[in-house]
DNA sequence: TCTTGTTGTCAACGGCCGTTGACAAACTCG
DNA sequence: CGAGTTTGTCAACGGCCGTTGACAACAAGA
């Protein structure tokens, strides 16, 4: 009998809040599913707030993943924060404390990146956020390829521990995977010149 | 005026080879978009099908990507053409021959890896078909978690050059790709009892 | 006060989806 | 031939989706 109250929240009239809402709303529910996985109704619901107002505000469910994927990796205070012969070990260590948070912004790259209308701007956060700085810092024959394959390897493990969730990543000591992971890397990063490392 | 003819084919009444053409169409279209883009008339139409056959014939949506989901990465055979200190090489070579041909079954896992709906039957092709057999092979210490992070390294590279396509990657001369990651895995595979490789 | 613009609410639209059930056509066997 | 089974066709269902436009509540300025 009683009128389901969904949401009768005294808004605070405050259209800034509102869209700060919506975006934290998005950037959780798109860690947790993908692209198409991931409706406009549950952001809503999730902000308390009502669905029209996310196409007011952002126009489109394209619009409003682009906004919320903008390249946030900090890639330069990594490279910054030691020296060269760690960067490895910062780079996975970063990522796995990373994975710990909520949102976990890399989750909602992975859960879209098949996405065909996602991908695009994932590759370009990927290009801008992580590549570029990072074959910058590397320099030497092959740095862009170099530090794809860095980015290809993270992605991967990332993408088998925290997507595909195989046991044997997820139920794992996580100093050995890092350890392991990060030798793997930082021999990448030291390939400076030998394009055939000793055979 | 002309009614439009979707496809009058006379089929010939076959149920065994209309399964047959919906599976073929099932692995092309799953192989360019992901579960949920991949749309049963869309399978339907490139089968030359009804799009109620593919429901009366597979009974849903999943079990037809189920069935097309079946483990058959030929890890057995590879393991067993050649000596342990080719095997990172053989991996990756045959990893590249296969994003050549067309339907790519490597893609389809790709592009739907991150769908809750198709997740697992993912998790289990890999665990079965690539996982499993190589971390047998390979024995010692760590065996799973080393077998892990060598199919980890292998789809981190496949999602970027084939699914998010980083020019870096796709741009690149095969050969200095194939050395490159080949090193990496083959090292993996190596690394049989020091947890800690030379520091 | 009245007016104007902002912010939130509501209901509906058209579209695509996976799935189902009724029916027609073709083959099989008696 | 006639009955029964397999195979294919067709139209519709209910449901969810992103998006839109009309309207109510409120705030601020005249």
């Amino acid at each position: 009998m009683a009128k389901k109250a969904p949401t009768p929240v005294k808004r605070s009239r405050d259209s800034e809040a509102t869209k700060a809402a919506i975006l934290d709303a998005a950037h959780f529910c798109f860690a947790r599913k993908n692209y198409e996985q991931t409706g406009l109704r549950e952001i809503a619901a999730k902000a308390k707030v009502d669905v029209a107002l996310v196409s007011r505000y952002f126009g489109s469910k394209q619009k409003l993943f682009a906004t919320i994927m903008k390249p946030d990796f900090p890639m330069l205070q990594i490279l910054n924060e030691g020296g060269r012969e760690t960067l490895g070990k910062r780079l996975v260590r970063f990522l796995f404390k990373r994975a710990e948070t909520k949102p976990d912004s890399l989750l909602q790259m992975l859960h879209s990146a098949a996405s065909s209308e996602a991908s695009p701007m994932i590759r370009n956060r990927i290009e801008v956020g992580f590549i570029a700085p990072l074959s910058l810092y590397l320099g030497g024959d092959h740095a862009t390829e170099r530090a794809s394959l860095i980015c290809s390897y993270l992605i991967g493990v990332s993408t088998l521990r925290q997507v595909i969730r195989c046991p044997a990543l997820v139920g794992c000591e996580t100093e050995y995977l890092i350890d392991a992971i990060a030798n793997v890397i930082q021999s990448e990063i030291n390939s400076d010149r030998d394009t055939i490392p000793p055979n």
